[in-house]
Order: structure tokens, then sequence, then C-alpha cells
DNA sequence: CAATATTAGTTACATTTGAAACTAATTTCA
DNA sequence: TGAAATTAGTTTCAAATGTAACTAATATTG
């Protein structure tokens, strides 16, 4: 008997996108980001001059994702675009100084959010739930290598 | 600073895709379904004569979503629609003898999957990820309500 | 060194998705 | 009662997304 509301994978669906949707309305209604474009400001801001392809592996999306973003966000003049010295394939790129600004401002909001969100839990229950959902990732990626699934 | 890699929104975000994903490999490759035909009956094996704003309701997703997801399997024989004796405008859903096959087919492999993915924490550390999903879940609908989020 | 394979990134096309408008049935309440 | 509001469900259109094919540059290897 499977009960959808008790079932794990559900409820971690559920959960993440109420959470996704609810940081979203901070860089949405503002600034107009998708959830792509955002995760490519957050990850340019934290380590200026990734290529777009470091940024797809570390953001675990898309590479077309990736450079769609990528190409919004250089017509909105947000990031700045260099190619490489020693592989003319790969550009660097940075955040302009529009895209910092934005940068400076959504980063504190988000952090807010999720102190909000996890002031649900005390600080130990914290560090637990932290583990379990680092125990609970390596094991889901070790099922879709070992195809375990059905 | 904000780390991606360690902030809580989008490490639930990956963790929810990669077990949708996995379990979803069971469905879709047997099957054809999408995740949301496979709500639609998982919702209706369980509950029979379900409408379809019953079922929005219960797997949390658009109606529109399931408008779409219940015409397919209609026109793919899955599931059967009657209306309904006081209110016309509502029918009633259940699984056709093909969708029941599916149902029991698939509900094992679901749970089988939950099994092992969960098997990564002890009994203990289930319940008590059960336990602090159930409340980061009621604290971020209050966030949304509330829009505290920025 | 040249043919082959690989990698970065883009483009094209087909499918999915979401928002808003819509129809039909039912409720509400003045 | 009957006009206005609500609800169930569908359709339409635009935007987002994924897959596969593609270009250009680099790496490999015989």
């Amino acid at each position: 008997m499977l009960e959808l509301e008790k079932f794990l994978p559900y409820r971690l669906s559920v959960l993440s996108n109420r959470v996704s949707q609810g940081i979203a309305q901070t860089y949405q209604q503002r600034f107009g980001l998708s959830v792509t474009e955002w995760r490519v400001i957050a990850l340019i801001g934290r380590f200026p001059g990734l290529s777009a392809s470091e940024v797809a592996q570390r953001a675990a999306m898309d590479k077309v994702a990736i450079s769609r973003a990528v190409r919004n966000l250089l017509d909105q003049g947000r990031i700045e675009r260099e190619a490489s010295a020693d592989d003319r394939r790969t550009r660097h790129l940075t955040l302009s100084t529009t895209g910092q600004a934005i940068y400076q401002e959504i980063v504190p909001a988000a952090l807010d959010y999720e102190q909000h969100l996890i002031s649900a839990l005390n600080p130990d229950e914290q560090r637990v739930f932290e583990r379990l959902i680092d125990r609970l990732q390596t094991k889901a990626g070790q099922m879709v290598d070992t195809e375990t699934a059905g």
C-alpha cells in the first residue's frame, strides 16, 4: 500500500518545490531572474572566471540550460565574458557591475531565507538533518549508477 | 558569502531531482508514464473515485497538469471516468484493469526504491529525518503565506 | 604530422509546462 | 427567483526545457 503523502520521494519533491518557489520570489520579482540565471550569478559571484561548463558542473545542471542563461545574462549586461588565454574554446565569466549589485543584494536575502527556514530546527537538529541529506544524496547517486531502481 | 553546494534549498533541489529521476526510471521505461501520470495512478489506485481536482489537491500539483495527465491516461485506456450523480461538473476516476495491473506492478517497485534509499539511515535516523522534513515543510508553508522571503 | 576523437559551447526542433481565458455547472444571496 | 460569484475542467498560446545535431578548437594516437 503506497500512501503518496508519506512517500519519501514525494515529500522531498513537495518540500523542495515549495522552498525553491519561496526563495525564487526574491530574485524573480525584483530582477526577473530564472532559477538557472540566479545560479549562474551565484556561482560566478563566488568564483569569478568560471567557464560555462564549469558552472554547469558545479550547478549540477545541463550545459544547454547554462548556455541559455549565460546568453540572457550577457544580453542583460549582468555578466561579462572574456576569451581564455590558453584555450580559445572556453570563455571566462565574471559579473558586471550590475551583476555584482544583484549578487550583493540577493545573497543576504537568500541566506536570510535559509536561516528563517532552518530556524524550524534547533542547531543539533540542523546538523543531523544536513548529515542525513548528504547520506541520502550519496545513496541516491549510487542507486542511479547501479540501476537498482527497478 | 553563499556557497551553493552548502545552501539548503539547493541541496534539497539536487537530492529531490536525483531521487525523482531514479524512481521515475521504473515507470517511465516500463510504461511510458510521466511523473504526473504516475501520481494520478497512485492516487486513484489508493482512493478510487477521486475527481480530477481532488487528485490535484492531494498531489499538490497544478489542475492543468492533472487535466492533461487524465486525458492521456484515458486515451491509453488506463483509467476510466464516470459522471458524478450529484454534480455534473465532476467526474469520478478509477483505474481500468490495465491501470490496476500497472499500479500493482509499480507500487512494490516504488516502495522498494524508497526502502533502498532510506536504508542509508538507521531506523532512529529515519524517524528523525521524517520529523525534520515535516517541520521544514510546515515552516516553508508559513513563509510562503507570510511572504517572509525577502 | 595527419586522421580521429574529445571537449566547449551553440543552434534547431520537438516536447513540456504554465498562465490566462474559456465553457459549463453549481452556489450564493439580495 | 435570478444575477453574480464560484468551481470543475478544458483549451489556447507563449515560454521553458531536453535531445540531438552542429561548429570550432583542442587533444590523442598511429
